[in-house]
DNA sequence: CGAAAGTAGTTCGGTACCGAACGATTTCGT
DNA sequence: ACGAAATCGTTCGGTACCGAACTACTTTCG
């Protein structure tokens, strides 16, 4: 199916695979499941280190604080717990974060009045603007990341983790 | 192609995309690459951490940590930098990490005669002994992570994933 | 040969991030 | 109705991680 890559790199996997093995003995082992998983962790630092260094330093956002803004914009406000949960956060990291956002003047907290331990956080005018200026750019880098998939292996790109990430939730 | 999510899904993807569309006004919106980059990060954080308190925790290794020690494995040594690039870390982080896996006793260092700036790093008996320990057990992690995808499809994933960390590196 | 440029690794300052323990608030059971 | 249990956000201690400045060594070339 898919074993249509450069001979360099095919090489390489197999090298890899062999390798293992020799390691292992002839104790069974799961190199593609390795090689999928492997490579997502791979993905993302890499896509990371990229977005924080090219469109997000000059708004001095990090990807986290990024993304927090991004789910406020497109659900104009939430809770503490269920952003934290949207944006793969710790809770704890959490509410770190929202301080630093809220310093700055692009978020605001307030107390929910028939539950006074539950936090309602919502954009400000500026932290709106700032979004709206970045995510732009931000949309156009991932474009860039994913350059040369097809539609559908966008598509098929996001399913698969899709069902990755619900076996690991 | 792979529109055959569950309806939910589904329901809830094109909520997302209007609802971004509605913000963005006129302006164009790339969602198809929005939908793939994004789920890689929720993906891979989703196993980092699973893994860290499932299987890394009992040894104390933080995902950083067990992959240097695989690479040792597989590659027997190699230097510094080189190592840094493998695991996709910053050399500054490498430096730290390595210190305390040296305290711990499970990788030790070694300038090069040749060549006193370069370092060499290699496992130790102990770091021999517990990544042979602990990589079956990872291994069979990524396979529960993966679970539900044919090897047809985890090699697809793999080799998407490919395509897009070259885009970002 | 010897100064300048390059290269490998470390140090340093700062943020991000986690999990566990905590305090405040609400809900539940009887 | 009121103490116990659950729930929400914060605090706290610790590691991971980055990038930039720095140190030590090597190579280059005038």
């Amino acid at each position: 199916m898919s074993s249509d890559k450069t001979s360099t790199e095919s090489a390489w996997l197999l090298d890899a695979e062999r390798d293992v093995q020799k390691r292992l003995g002839d104790q069974a082992f799961d190199f593609r499941s390795l090689d999928a998983i492997a490579n997502i962790y791979r993905a993302a630092a890499a896509i990371r280190r990229r977005a924080e260094g090219e469109v997000l330093a000059p708004y001095s956002l990090s990807f986290g604080a990024f993304t927090i803004l991004w789910v406020l914009w497109i659900w104009d406000d939430m809770e503490t717990s269920q952003l934290a949960q949207e944006c793969n956060l710790a809770k704890g990291t959490l509410t770190g974060m929202l301080n630093t956002l809220e310093k700055r003047g692009l978020v605001e907290r307030h107390r929910m009045e028939f539950d006074m331990r539950r936090m309602m956080v919502s954009l400000t005018a500026d932290g709106t603007a700032t979004i709206v200026e970045v995510f732009p750019k931000f949309n156009a880098f991932e474009g860039e990341m994913s350059a040369g998939l097809t539609a559908g292996e966008k598509e098929q790109l996001a399913d698969l983790l899709r069902r990755v990430t619900k076996n690991a939730t």
